[in-house]
DNA sequence: AACAGAGCCAACCGCGGCGCG
DNA sequence: ACGCGCCGCGGTTGGCTCTGT
């Protein structure tokens, strides 16, 4: 196949790794003019990328307030709670993890915490064919069809398991929602009642900085996939 | 010391949602 | 109502680093 033609008044993009000249420019004109239609903002900070790519960038190394690297327990624990929850939505597991970003966790997950929960799987499967079911059993069960998640599906996925759950999880906490059962269709966004992603939208807090909501959402359970 | 494989993470890609003309 | 462009999200990839042989 023959290359394609480069349009004459198309922009060449780089690609690939930042440079520090880049993330300099990115954040100075940000720093100025704000972080908003990041095509312009590609353009006029004379930088030769895309919008998408600026965006990322700030979003995930050179925003303020981000956290890099060493995950603590405590956040680790609410990662492997949230995505039970939520499945991979990363974002909203980032929302209420204050300088964490999506990427990090979604790295997090696919390098540390996936093969943790495959190899408690794995634990489970042989005891259970040795014994009896254990109690938290379903828990892992649940996780495991969250993780299937279709790419591109933005439903949220519930099964009777997960809801009993999340309402616990829901109820434990100041102000939750106690109508969770209007939730109970499979694969149903909730439309009427309590609604999750506005639950996770924290544009209007202000206290995005710290983890003391988290005391209270944890359990005395610290151990939520069979681990800690 | 050299190599191979595994692990990790930054960045890209494709898609869907949303707003605007 | 429709098409278009932008934005944000989740999945995937490429390349660097680490570790074992």
């Amino acid at each position: 196949m023959a290359p394609k033609k480069e349009e004459p008044n198309k922009r060449i993009v780089n690609k690939g790794a930042w440079t520090a000249e880049e993330d300099q420019k990115l954040a100075q004109y940000i720093e100025v003019h704000g972080a908003k239609k990041w095509k312009v903002v590609a353009i006029k900070a004379g930088l030769d990328r895309c919008g998408k790519s600026c965006r990322l960038r700030w979003l995930n190394y050179l925003r303020p307030n981000i956290k890099r690297g060493n995950i603590s327990d405590q956040e680790e624990d609410l990662i492997l709670r949230l995505h039970k929850l939520l499945g991979n939505k990363w974002s909203l597991i980032a929302g209420r993890l204050p300088g964490r970003t999506d990427n990090e966790i979604k790295n997090y997950w696919n390098s540390h915490l996936s093969k943790k929960v495959n190899q408690k799987q794995k634990q489970m499967e042989r005891s259970i064919t040795q014994n009896s079911q254990p109690e938290s059993w379903n828990s892992v069960k649940v996780n495991e069809e969250n993780s299937k998640g279709e790419s591109g599906d933005s439903k949220i996925s519930f099964n009777t398991d997960k809801l009993v759950e999340a309402e616990t999880f829901f109820t434990s906490i100041n102000g939750g929602p106690s109508n969770l059962e209007v939730m109970s269709d499979y694969n149903m966004k909730p439309e009427t009642g309590f609604n999750l992603e506005e639950w996770f939208d924290f544009s209007n807090e202000e206290e995005s900085s710290s983890l003391d909501w988290v005391k209270e959402f944890l359990e005395p359970d610290q151990s939520f996939y069979g681990f800690s």
